[in-house]
DNA sequence: TTGTAAGCGTTATCAC
DNA sequence: GTGATAACGCTTACAA
């Protein structure tokens, strides 16, 4: 019989009880050893090894009004991009004694309002939101409950949040300035559900603006919106391919499209990028690694989770910190071509 | 000047003085409605959202020790695989009212010791791990607390633990058969790191069972082990290629080294499949199709993740629960050929 | 159906 | 340096 399983588990006036000093002694060894006898912080010590204890981190946090949990709210994490900022984030946190609270609302703000709530609830002592627009009752049980937080992927125009991102305009803008730089006229555009996804929308209109830029206006039937799945990718291409001209450059809102459509060009057996050039966001090397010309911008996802887990921990230790942080993007070439000539 | 900003956020014991009504009266209505006079449900209803109530997680836990928290912990999110997996299971969790806690180890025995404390320390209600080997420690702690918990993504052996998991190494020896079938005779394995790591020593191990069963032996030179990254993939493949004679068909231990791998025979304008056959487990749709002569054993890891929820939601429920939940894998071929004929 | 009050296991404020 | 002890905000017998 295991010992173990029939044991309760070993509550602080135990450990103190077994040292010979006092609950408030052994709490003070925990938190700040050095304000205790090094002779008594050993004896604690030992005390807390043998009988396995281990703190009751809900009556800590009642009591210290800190649970050393921060929450994370993306729109989900079946997308690598989100993926990675959400590991980077998680590693620095862990490395610093917090812990990470997960929650995807799926791009559904009623989802959004109700996880995030869920997270308050839980006491999390600082907040991770992906974008800056949010339902008003997120913004305001963040304000009633003053609870530190930061937003991220995107860059608050106002001013008036805390943010660290990357400008998905400015992006747009590069990928389509180097198109037009190779000689491209005819564009289309894979986008995003722009509705309620400003990252979408900013990435949609930096092209507009490039294009418009060099008086190329985008025709509606050149521009699809579609949710990032392999297939919308495929189905996206051959909608925008329908027209005539047919376009020599598509710009995909973000990777995964990008990939549904290189695979809807190999089944019409379409050469890439001789015939059509395809540029996305984000990345995805794994697939670009295996497909001649992927040209993608690249957004530094990793920084992004580190950076915004820096930035709570800088508030919640009392720490200066930056209240923007814009991160750079990079515009990854892999074989991208001017168009055919005509 | 925002009104929200200066009031402290509320307590029971504020929804309790609006609403007229004792604690007890707010602190069942919030919990269990049906023991409370609909009128009055009401009333306090009205009180809690007037005053942007949000119970304070931390106290209730201490009264109910019950934290209507779940912890997770995995190697990495960067493989793809394990986001699946952790986004169903978030999913899954959140509709039972449930949140998420998350660890990663980087298949670091001792982060993950010191990860899973921290996950009790916050006082989880059950617990997810990965794979069926674990520190001695992690075992402790989680049987000293009386934590539900179920090991996911492999089989346990002895029968002692519960889980639900895939059978690596029949999937191993599926996928071997399916090369054999074929016709190919020479082999070579580019596998995970199998030290710590006991779904990829059961592929390894499931491949050579398989070949075993028709006299086939691998040589050594033939098996090389990668961490799971794009270029160990490549790296693996002009390892094995040195060898002669050369293999027909290279079966990589998961998708991330098998598109490295791919990568490398177009770098060295290989013919995949017809010079070569490349095969590998879990799924990388995004790049296998996009990528011909990509077949792959593919685990239904969404799916993994909803069953883990369900079973930890059942056993907290005090409901009836399965101990053991084996998933079927499926073999997914694309243009996988024969060797070339000699 | 509702109220009273005793915890839940820490931390933190005092004294000593 | 250490020890009493009062919070912390909620749940839950037990009473009414």
């Amino acid at each position: 019989m295991n010992a173990g399983s029939t044991r309760r588990a070993a509550k602080l006036a135990d450990v103190a009880r077994l040292a010979r000093v006092s609950t408030a002694t052994v709490s003070r060894a925990l938190t700040v050893p050095d304000k205790v006898k090094p002779a008594t912080v050993t004896r604690i010590r030992q005390a807390v090894e043998a009988l396995g204890y281990v703190a009751h981190g809900a009556a800590r946090a009642l009591a210290s009004r800190r649970t050393h949990t921060i929450g994370l709210v993306i729109p989900t994490l079946d997308n690598a991009i989100f993926a990675n900022t959400t590991h980077a984030l998680q590693r620095t946190l862990d490395e610093a004694g917090y812990t990470l609270l997960l929650a995807c609302h799926e791009f559904d703000a009623g989802v959004e309002a109700r996880v995030t709530g869920a997270l308050i609830e839980r006491g999390v002592d600082g907040l991770v939101l992906l974008g800056t627009t949010h339902p008003p009752s997120v913004l305001r049980m963040i304000d009633t409950h003053q609870i530190p937080y930061v937003l991220t992927w995107a860059l608050d125009a106002s001013g008036r949040y805390p943010c660290i991102g990357f400008d998905n305009r400015a992006a747009a803008v590069r990928i389509a300035d180097h198109l037009l730089a190779l000689g491209h006229r005819e564009f289309a555009v894979i986008s995003g559900v722009t509705a309620g996804n400003e990252r979408a929308a900013d990435r949609l209109e930096g092209v507009r603006q490039a294009l418009g830029a060099r008086s190329i206006a985008l025709a509606p039937e050149r521009v699809v919106e579609k949710p990032y799945t392999l297939s919308s990718g495929r189905e996206g291409l051959r909608e925008v391919l329908r027209g005539t001209p047919r376009p020599t450059a598509v710009i995909c809102g973000n990777d995964v499209l990008a990939i549904g459509a290189l695979a809807e060009c190999r089944a019409q057996a379409l050469a890439v990028p001789r015939e059509l050039s395809v540029t996305g966001f984000d990345d995805l090397e794994m697939a670009a690694v295996v497909t001649p010309g992927l040209t993608t911008v690249h957004f530094p996802t990793t920084e992004l989770g580190a950076y915004a887990a820096q930035h709570l921990l800088a508030r919640l230790a009392g720490r200066p910190f930056e209240t923007r942080t814009e991160l750079p993007v990079e515009l990854v070439v892999r074989g991208s071509t001017g168009p055919p000539s005509r």
